[in-house]
DNA sequence: ATGGTAGATAGTAATCATTCCTAACAAGGA
DNA sequence: TCCTTGTTAGGAATGATTACTATCTACCAT
């Protein structure tokens, strides 16, 4: 998907992200791949045409650009690995706010499987569920504070 | 779920995986918690009973069980962040050879929601699918290897 | 177009999880 | 009980990410 350097400005003026060269340099590169970059390989990619530009920046605009909505971090765990002795097929339910996690088993959602269509040379060897919310005492945290402020 | 020394010692036997008393008690830290903990989490728990444990062996008996199949990795990436800038709702194939990932763009997918049974609480903003397994390449270079090798 | 200001950049240094290396030690079969 | 091989714990190394900061720049108001 080619962008152009208008249209990158308007997406970045839509959430009030400022435009800089590195910043729509950052943005195509992993806008223009289909796979998912670590910010390493979009540092790589985008020192080719600034090769100024510091690891720093592209950490610090992934961060801007998350905030803005303009990006998505794929994996939410990626801090530190997590364990788990429970070998049975099961789910999880990840809490945005206190990152809790709680364990779902549902027999329908272990009987998913890929859409046939273009996807028949991978062999899927299992798959896994997570879902994203707010959990019981994240959302009455939020409620009181939000109380509290005068709603 | 109260485990005796003997069942664990039974598990662990029949992974061929040596018993100590220091890897017991990172099983059974870990087996007793419903949440995911990290490496440093059964750290700080097993350290109450074992002060002179270094952070080196639960790393490292975590490695051991998980390669013997008793314990589960829960996250696969989370060396590095990944990005994407498709906010369009999609989940994705993760080659566990390569570790490439594909996307998957499916209505039934993006449909699923959680069993209502017990989680009343938790407000689902989102959910993801992720399915495991070999591209095509990998399983490619998996048959040429054991061909080779005079299956 | 210009100037001022808030925010962005790019270095360097710090942090933090994890891995590497290794000498002393212990599990478990003979 | 003894031997061998795998395990432990410490210290050092690695590698991704963040913190700090002086300089610079986008962009709004004039």
């Amino acid at each position: 998907m080619k962008l152009t350097q208008d249209q990158i400005r308007a997406r970045f003026r839509g959430r009030d992200v400022r435009m800089t060269p590195q910043r729509a340099a950052i943005y195509r590169a992993l806008a223009e791949r289909l796979d998912h970059p670590t910010a390493e390989d979009l540092y790589r990619q985008v020192r080719r045409a600034y090769p100024m530009i510091s690891p720093n920046t592209v950490y610090y605009t992934l961060t801007v650009l998350k905030q803005a909505g303009l990006v998505h971090e794929v994996n939410y765990w990626h801090d530190r690995s997590r364990f788990d002795a429970n070998l049975a097929l099961h789910h999880h339910l990840i809490c945005l706010g206190c990152r809790k996690i709680q364990d779902v088993t549902d027999i329908a959602l272990d009987r998913l499987k890929i859409p046939s269509h273009g996807h028949g040379a991978f062999e899927v060897m299992g798959h896994r569920v997570e879902f994203h919310g707010y959990c019981a005492a994240c959302r009455r945290r939020a409620r009181r504070r939000s109380a509290r402020s005068g709603h």
